[in-house]
DNA sequence: TTCTCCAATGAACGACAATTCATAATTTTC
DNA sequence: GAAAATTATGAATTGTCGTTCATTGGAGAA
């Protein structure tokens, strides 16, 4: 692994933890095994890096739902099962990253990045076409709001996860998994 | 309305536009009309500040539902019903608090105080308590797990509204609320 | 009017942490 | 193997607030 590689897992342990302004680029730095000015040489500034750690883990969600996308044959239920087992992996793989990107989005809210900005969008957008295409086939009720609908999901299922990750040790992965998509498809229906 | 309710306003305005740590004590001041060093003769600190904007905020809510609780003629949608009432008026009053509350929950996540523990877990107890009623009137699923749905509709009921508070001016509350009382029912059921 | 008391002020203090940069270490080039 | 180029270091610099406190102002008592 790489020295840039390194800074950014150490960034995602830290931010994660501690959150985004309590992280101290010293500390980042130590648990990466280098210098505190050497984080300098790969990220121009400590927003900079929060930017970098947020598009390498958004990018496992995105590309799952890219995936989706090209599988025609799927129904919507299915479709959204695997979002929710894709999802939940990557928490499961990496518990720290959910919290942190559920609670940091804020930073991006006004004066995101562009490239951060277009990936939230992108991702809502694609979970959105994936419910209008339920209702279309008469899969869901047609009484959904897809844009309304992918709000609400998006932040519940992203709220259980990061809390789970945190106070559910109880719960098996694949309790809240079902769980999780038992609420989600029967609020579509 | 006295000094201290002042600052407390204004708290409320400036946590919830710019986040806990961003917000400036001298900023608050200004804006509740005093000096910066006024805010120190009500407030021991900007963390006790911040657990009163929180406490104010939240007690809605939890009144709301220990007002529910006693009502026991109303079945379990209705409840719902209420709450989503409760918490959607809530932010329609003040867009601002309900992002500040949703965003700024996890700085009481390790540290907080005995009072914002109390109101946190006893709001999602009541919630669950419905939840539970309803599956044992036949309303709901048998297989919900009540603790776990609860998380989940806190998640996505808060970031619908927050996230409507701030993006989708298109909609009309009514609109926003029955969307979110849909997908919170069926989900259950 | 003068004195007392306490709320209010806001400039100054101090702590903290992001960022820089002179220096050192390491690698590459020839 | 020496010079040049690149990469790394971490102490020093710098700016930013949270918090304090010596001073002010004004309301009420005598």
């Amino acid at each position: 692994m790489n020295k840039k590689e390194k800074i950014l897992e150490a960034a995602i342990s830290v931010f994660s933890s501690v959150g985004f302004h309590n992280a101290k680029i010293s500390e980042i730095a130590e648990k990466a095994g280098i210098a505190t000015g050497t984080t300098y040489l790969y990220f121009k500034s400590k927003e900079i890096l929060l930017e970098e750690v947020f598009i390498k883990s958004w990018s496992n969600i995105s590309d799952c739902l890219v995936d989706l996308s090209t599988k025609k044959k799927l129904n919507s239920n299915d479709k959204l099962k695997q979002l929710v087992d894709t999802i939940s992996i990557l928490i499961y793989k990496n518990k720290e990253i959910a919290k942190m990107i559920l609670f940091e989005e804020r930073f991006w809210n006004d004066n995101a990045s562009e490239k951060v900005d277009e990936m939230v969008n992108n991702t809502k957008s694609m979970l959105s076409s994936i419910i209008q295409a339920g209702i279309k086939t008469g899969e869901y009720r047609k009484s959904v709001n897809p844009q309304l609908a992918t709000t609400y999901i998006i932040g519940g299922l992203w709220y259980l996860m990061a809390y789970w990750a945190e106070n559910f040790e109880q719960y098996k992965l694949e309790t809240i998994k079902k769980e999780a998509y038992k609420l989600i498809i029967k609020g579509l229906e």
